[in-house]
DNA sequence: GTTCGTTATATTCGTAAGAATACAACGAAC
DNA sequence: GTTCGTTGTATTCTTACGAATATAACGAAC
């Protein structure tokens, strides 16, 4: 796996939700649906994540099939282009992975730290 | 990915400790060595997993190296091969793991499934 | 001392994931 | 109406992962 920058790496503990044998959301996606918020498109959010721009097309694809409602909307054209932005669906689905993380981190530290002494 | 069987798949919450850039400890580790003190060998446990003995092997020098005490000691020769067997370090090891994956699944459950509840 | 299943290791092959590239269509700004 | 940065899509190329295969050394059982 080509790590190109300090993405969403060495994390102990990645959260996926699966819709059939697809991610519908995972530890990538959120990152990349953070970007898109702040930066407006899902081609900057690619180049700020140093991902290509097919693969961030991809996972926008995927998270919008895979949900009820779609998480990105995004318009064709436009001033320097249509740009994306996260529905308000999209935004909830954000906050709520954001929560598990920390949630699921806080009730597994002491045994990580355990686990982890035992590293060499 | 080719699944071989219903291994660790489509688990929403996935564990791993690194060490570095490697993997000292995962889902798929943790079931080797499970297969491993239930079928006494690592080569009878990569048959049970359906995975090949190679990758078990890896998967087990991997966590060998990484922490400080061997999780799994394996004889040569032997009644009918020597065998492998995990160590005290090892049995710790997988009882921690799965306390840490029932403590981060129960802190989770409320948003997930509320995640879940969006999908198509 | 022969047999058997194992550990340990190297080599080859197939495949799937992603990067890179290219390109048409779109639409706001100017 | 030209320009610009998008969206959306197809195509090719690389590369890393694991499966498959082969083989030597080992040691208990018989």
């Amino acid at each position: 796996v080509r790590w190109h920058h300090g993405a969403t790496m060495n994390q102990a503990l990645k959260i996926r939700i699966y819709a059939g044998d697809e991610i519908a959301l995972g530890p990538g996606k959120v990152d990349l649906l953070e970007a898109i918020a702040r930066e407006g498109s899902i081609s900057a959010a690619a180049r700020a994540l140093g991902m290509s721009y097919r693969r961030a097309w991809l996972l926008v694809d995927t998270m919008n099939r895979c949900f009820r409602e779609p998480l990105v909307e995004a318009g064709k054209g436009g001033a320097h282009g249509g740009g994306a932005a996260l529905t308000p669906s999209g935004v909830r689905a954000v906050a709520r992975y954001r929560a598990m993380e920390k949630k699921a981190a806080h009730a597994v530290q002491g045994d990580l730290a355990a686990l982890r002494r035992g590293l060499r």
